[in-house]
DNA sequence: ATCCCGAGGG
DNA sequence: CCCTCTGGAT
């Protein structure tokens, strides 16, 4: 199957119809509590970070109060999510930046976030996107998965088909679209074994029934 | 065993 | 490009 403009076209009416109201995993809008949650989010499934952010920001609720906790607390705070030294690191040093030079206000300049340990192009795009309401498509494995196995977007990194989607989709859907492509790789266009016989999508998807 | 809404470093 | 970091879920 060619994948055309029109196709593109009816794949995001599809995804559109079928996960309306897909909302983000990670329940916050707060710019700080998004980010840090987005940092602990590698790795890890979003109903842990969920608890483990509830419970840690009950007792650094702002980034002085994280600097306050000093890294070997911070470490037993996050321990439960993984890759708790590299994270804890991270986010201490992210949270000092914070402070001193940002005022404990996460700034809404995309190339400042980038520039925060442990900070990449998904976090700041997830940032960007849901606590800033700005335009922007953060590509995970699961985002990466389903626009190159639609062809939605064809690339080799993640960089590649996050323009390809900013070229496939309007703007103002950019947000949207992300949590669609999400919900819909972790439901049903899965890494190993994608639903494809219960796949809305299947009519035109050119993986349809061979994926890997 | 294998997979998670990654990022940094070599 | 590859590797490492981590615990939990399935």
């Amino acid at each position: 199957m060619r994948v055309t403009k029109k196709i593109k076209e009816e794949q995001i009416r599809i995804l559109e119809q079928t996960y309306l109201g897909a909302k983000p995993a990670l329940k916050f809008r707060n710019p700080f509590d998004l980010l840090i949650a987005v940092i602990l989010s590698a790795q890890c499934t979003d109903k842990r970070v969920n608890v483990t952010t509830a419970r840690l920001f009950a007792k650094a609720p702002t980034p002085a109060a994280i600097v306050a906790l000093g890294l070997p607390q911070l470490e037993e705070e996050i321990r439960d999510c993984g890759l708790f030294r590299n994270k804890a690191k991270n986010i201490m040093a992210t949270c000092v930046t914070l402070c001193e030079q940002y005022g404990g206000e996460v700034p809404e300049d995309y190339d400042a976030l980038l520039k925060f340990p442990g900070v990449g192009r998904k976090t700041a795009n997830v940032v960007t996107s849901i606590a800033f309401h700005r335009p922007a498509i953060a590509v995970d494995t699961h985002v990466f998965r389903v626009a190159n196995r639609l062809h939605l977007a064809v690339g080799e990194t993640p960089l590649a088909v996050e323009r390809g989607l900013q070229r496939a989709i309007p703007k103002e859907k950019w947000s949207d679209a992300h949590h669609w492509l999400i919900w819909h790789g972790r439901r049903v266009c899965k890494a190993r074994r994608p639903l494809c016989e219960a796949c809305p999508l299947a009519p035109v998807c050119p993986s349809a029934g061979h994926a890997e």
